[in-house]
DNA sequence: AGCACGCCGACT
DNA sequence: GTCGGCGTGCTC
């Protein structure tokens, strides 16, 4: 007697096979069971997902026997089927792509009998004491966020937003509402996520120390920072209802966890919650539909409800969950004191009333009114001489790494454009190279023109490299307290290529050692830098007037963040200035940033928004296709969208479906060609999310079979974004 | 994705 | 004469 199972195997989306695969089973196994099966001549690590009463559409011949049963593992949950389901349709992905994408890449490898070797090792549950900080008192704002969040378990348990300034003191209430799940039940679990790996190892600690109480490893983390057996253990201690608080950052969300009672978003704002390759799905807007899955509705004869909440959390929130606490979909919890000062770090103190930190004075600088060309206004100058005169630090901003953008020529029209890329090549001074930064080609620089063999090459445009020169020789006659030579520092993605150099890096600026900080974006986030009160925005302007409708609200964030990082040391707080070069002084975004009123920004750029009905007041997509030719990449769009439009519909109500959803031209990408390579896009859109959805669920195989006609060949691939952040 | 099969240039 | 380039096609 055999059974049939229909299994995942880890598929992309581009191969024919989409769906489950049967296979013969000779003993009966349930529903997210892992198993290894015959692949080709592989052998590869598969889901369970149904079984079946008979072999279905394929020969009963055709089908093969699965390899072996994982059994030391209990099968994956309904509820993470269901998760992994929902994503794949919701991003247009199959389903063992995104169900082998969210297990463990070592799991792939192991044999049935290596895992069994790897789970038979005992955890030691050795509890520690509880955290003493427990006992310091919360100020008013969270313990009033912390009673309106509870109240809503007994009512709607929509998501909630916590909004509040940095260093309100978000992660006390983060610990807080988690410390009570986990008290609540036994064997509840948490999942904390977070942006960034950079921002784990400090939260990590914190979160250890406040659970000690309940034993060593009932804390994990998850994310890519990991080896692949670090990674496989916290998985697996996840999956086992082991760790009872997971730490990670976006592919946390994917995880198994049996007993999830509560999910955390920390940042949800930030961009780096959007996975950018493969399946590309929002760990935010998964987090709020999987608290939304294991919230399971009272049944009459049980007991409690099952209930997961979700909390989001921001100074600065996306517009799409700023949008959601307007209607009432989501509950706002609001934190407006700034927690100062004395505390060793941003949570709470029992002096926080008193010595509210306050936010940084923020400084225009209109740069029509200042010498032509300078880098940096002469005022501004002068204030960063003052605070190294005074012992202070300060933070210079410009987020473009390098020394130059382009190298040109000064004689004929030669730049340093990149061979492969429609790009320009940036210029490195500290290795003399050029440097891509779209494929990583990389050259030595040229002595002369390769043009035209004219000597006269010069860097045009500033970069971090550039700058940290240039501020050393303007600062070069200003000393330290101590009658010393100032100190100019820089970090940026170039500084900090090597493992722990970051961190000794940041150790140094914590140290004192440095007085002046250049960096690009990468310094604004997360890191509590205590003694430094002037931070400086060189030259945010590019994201005014960008194509890409989200900039504003990406520069916005960011400037609120930068200048949360000055003054978070009370001493200092009341003289802290956030100063920003512009040539727009004038501009609403930043009027509301001198106020520190995030309110009123989001209300201009959601009133924009909804007049150009643009997300959240609409839904898109994008199709993206690569090829040897733009006109290649461009066709197949074009004829997916007119395949769309043809009288062939996929389903019933086609045609109503598409007067709901607009297919926008098909054009270049903003980067054309990478690495040899002609990039198109074409935008999909519609007022109604559910239309959007129904309509890529149907044209899937559209595209699929556009892709199949001749005039496709030399297509190298196609792939759908859905709900872009930047198009 | 892997891993095959399948036709055209520089080498022991 | 072969080794190997990666274009095209299949995997229950």
């Amino acid at each position: 007697m055999s059974y049939w199972l229909q299994v995942v195997v880890a598929t992309p989306a581009h191969s024919a096979i989409a769906r489950p695969l049967t296979y013969k089973s000779e003993v009966l196994l349930c529903a997210g069971t892992l198993v290894r099966v015959p692949l080709g001549k592989r052998e590869v690590l598969g889901v369970v997902w149904s079984v079946l009463p008979d072999s279905g559409e394929l020969p009963e011949a055709q089908a093969r026997s699965i390899t072996s049963v994982l059994d030391g593992l209990a099968p994956l949950a309904a509820n993470w089927r269901k998760l992994v389901t929902f994503t794949a349709g919701y991003y247009q992905r199959s389903l063992g792509e995104v169900a082998l994408s969210a297990l463990p890449p070592q799991l792939r490898e192991l044999t049935a009998v290596q895992l069994a070797r790897r789970l038979k090792r005992p955890t030691v549950d050795t509890s520690g004491p509880q955290d003493t900080s427990d006992l310091i008192a919360l100020n008013t704002d969270q313990l009033r966020v912390i009673s309106e969040f509870d109240a809503e378990n007994l009512g709607n348990k929509r998501p909630a937003l916590l909004f509040g300034a940095t260093g309100s003191g978000k992660t006390e209430v983060y610990l807080r509402i988690a410390a009570r799940v986990l008290a609540q039940d036994p064997a509840a679990q948490v999942m904390v996520m977070v942006p960034e790996i950079n921002l784990t190892p400090q939260l990590q600690a914190r979160f250890e120390a406040r659970f000690a109480h309940l034993g060593r490893e009932r804390v994990v983390a998850l994310h890519s920072g990991l080896t692949p057996a670090q990674r496989l253990k916290s998985w697996l201690a996840a999956h086992a209802g082991q760790a009872r608080l997971v730490l990670g950052t976006r592919m946390a969300v994917l995880a198994s966890m049996p007993h999830l009672r509560l999910l955390v978003v920390d940042e949800e704002h930030d961009p780096s919650y959007k996975q950018q390759e493969g399946a590309r799905y929002s760990a935010r807007d998964l987090a709020v539909y999987r608290a939304k899955l294991e919230t399971e509705e009272a049944e009459p004869s049980q007991g409690t409800p099952q209930v997961c909440r979700v909390m989001l959390g921001s100074a600065t929130p996306s517009l799409e969950s700023w949008q959601a606490t307007l209607t009432g979909r989501y509950q706002r919890l609001t934190m407006s004191e700034r927690i100062g000062a004395d505390a060793p770090s941003d949570q709470t103190t029992s002096l926080g009333a008193t010595f509210q930190g306050r936010l940084p004075n923020v400084r225009r600088v209109d740069m029509n009114h200042q010498p032509k060309h300078c880098v940096i206004a002469p005022p501004l100058l002068a204030a960063i001489s003052e605070r190294v005169a005074h012992g202070e630090q300060s933070l210079i901003f410009l987020n473009r790494r390098g020394y130059a953008p382009v190298l040109a020529c000064h004689d004929c029209d030669w730049k340093s454009e990149c061979p492969h890329c429609s790009a320009y090549r940036v210029f490195h001074k500290i290795d003399r190279t050029l440097r891509c930064h779209h494929c990583g080609f990389t050259e030595r620089v040229p002595r002369a023109c390769p043009n035209c063999g004219n000597i006269d090459i010069a860097p045009v445009g500033r970069g971090t490299e550039r700058l940290e020169e240039h501020l050393s020789e303007l600062l070069a006659d200003v000393t330290r307290p101590d009658g010393t030579a100032v100190r100019v520092s820089r970090i940026d993605a170039d500084t900090t290529r090597l493992k722990g150099a970051l961190e000794s890096q940041l150790a140094s600026v914590h140290a004192g050692e440095v007085d002046v900080l250049v960096g690009t974006q990468m310094i604004a986030k997360g890191h509590d830098f205590r003694h430094i009160t002037l931070v400086a925005a060189i030259n945010p302007d590019g994201a005014l007037f960008s194509s890409d409708f989200r900039a504003p609200e990406r520069l916005f964030s960011l400037l609120m963040q930068a200048a949360g990082r000055a003054g978070r040391d009370a001493r200092h707080s009341a003289a802290s200035e956030m100063w920003v070069q512009t040539f727009h002084p004038a501009h609403p975004l930043f009027a509301a940033l001198r106020a520190h009123d995030y309110p009123a920004f989001a209300q201009a750029q959601l009133r924009e928004r909804a007049q150009s009905g643009l997300p959240p007041f609409s839904a898109q997509a994008l199709v993206r296709a690569e090829a040897h030719t733009q006109e290649l990449a461009q066709g197949f769009l074009t004829a997916a969208s007119a395949a769309a439009h043809a009288d062939f519909g996929p389903s019933e109500g086609w045609s109503d479906l598409l007067k709901q959803v607009t297919l926008y031209p098909a054009v270049p990408m903003s980067i054309q060609r990478v690495a040899n390579v002609e990039r198109a896009q074409m935008l999909v859109e519609s007022p109604s999310r559910a239309a959007l959805q129904r309509f890529l669920s149907g044209w899937q195989s559209v595209l699929h079979a556009t892709r199949a006609q001749p005039a496709s060949k030399g297509l190298i691939r196609w792939a759908v974004d859905v709900d872009p952040l930047a198009i």
